[in-house]
DNA sequence: CAAATTTGTTACTGGTCGGTAACAAACGTA
DNA sequence: TACGTTTGTTACCGACCAGTAACAAATTTG
């Protein structure tokens, strides 16, 4: 029935059809379980398609990868935008944009440390862009932690991080039962406050 | 050199020799990236002696779970018999004993959420035997929550466990960086101390 | 010693995977 | 129209993998 020979895909929209499809089940079933054919099927183009716009299937992952960086950047943008030059509203509705997120039926957590669990060689290029991002992402913490005025700001951003990645990883354990997600935005709020202006000199034994 | 003619395992040694190989090879590796031969070559037994105990590589890795189910427990066991009847010294003291496990280097996260990665179809068996330990696990918090006399004793479960969990995730996404870890024992202690006798109605609006 | 059980050895099957070669068909450009 | 470029198609390679069959050797049990 479905007479698919022939219909070409112009120009180079092919990297974009590969790159789609390639997010999704990337994201959904894992790299080491999704074969370039399944995405082949998936994007509707040809195999050969992928492997001359896409050097190897690792290429692929990378361009997944810096894909998803990408739109996380945006999403945090995007959450900060919200309540301008208000650091403590900020990182509250970061989370609470999570929660939502997290609570979706198709999230798998954090592609990065998904992608990071299948690649255990800490050389592997794969790896090494994780990291990098990682890094990244304290940075941008801290610096919100640093404007909220926190007394002790790497540690509440490393608290935070915790919390976020702990999110992640709790989404994917559990099954459907993910009402407790919602105690998220909760959880931070309390945290803030209790972060800055209190016991400073908490440090010293 | 080395003449390995039948040189045999005596008895129910195999079951033992490949659960080792097993835990070591599957927990470094993951479980898509570890062959059932590399499995073999490591416990240094044969490939038939593998599927005689073990009907399917899958029924290995089930095997392989439970034994890392134990060794968790016996871990909390352990941090808690530390201090007996002490909620707080004891969930601090799980949380320390924790940080110095993710400063290994053999660290790899946690082994049950590695797997619900690799395994993303919620029907797997593997992936029900995750989400029942993740269960018990929240249940052994709350248990201990709530002795602590916590205000909110399932919220502050379910904190320490995303702590726990981020901090698995973040062992594996940083690189040797992980002096943050370090940072973990005191979050938990001022975690604690704010979440009893605080602020009680904080709930209502 | 003899029989039964357990393990090791070898060889194999059917399947999947990442990646490539060669050629045909469609498209853009002139 | 004619040419170069890009895509699709088919077929294939070598490697690896989970799992099995048949037989030989070692160990236990009697």
């Amino acid at each position: 029935m479905t007479s698919k020979k022939r219909a070409r895909v112009p120009r180079g929209q092919a990297q974009e059809k590969i790159l789609q499809a390639a997010d999704e089940l990337f994201y959904q079933e894992g790299i080491h379980a999704v074969s370039v054919d399944a995405i082949v099927e998936r994007a509707g183009i040809n195999k050969m398609s992928v492997y001359r716009q896409f050097s190897s299937k690792t290429d692929l992952v990378i361009a997944y990868l810096k894909k998803k960086q990408a739109a996380f950047w945006q999403e945090w943008e995007e959450s900060m935008a919200r309540h301008p030059d208000r650091p403590r509203e900020q990182l509250v509705q970061f989370f609470a944009d999570l929660a939502d997120r997290a609570s979706s039926q198709e999230f798998r957590g954090c592609c990065f440390l998904n992608v990071a669990v299948e690649f255990p060689d800490p050389a592997h290029p794969v790896r090494e862009l994780v990291c990098a991002h990682q890094k990244r992402i304290f940075d941008a913490f801290l610096e919100r932690t640093v404007a909220l005025g926190a007394d002790n700001p790497r540690e509440l951003a490393y608290t935070l991080i915790l919390l976020m990645k702990g999110t992640h990883a709790d989404s994917q354990t559990y099954g459907t039962d993910n009402a407790a997600i919602q105690l998220l935005p909760s959880i931070v709020e309390k945290l803030l406050a209790a972060a800055v202006g209190a016991d400073a000199g908490a440090d010293s034994k």
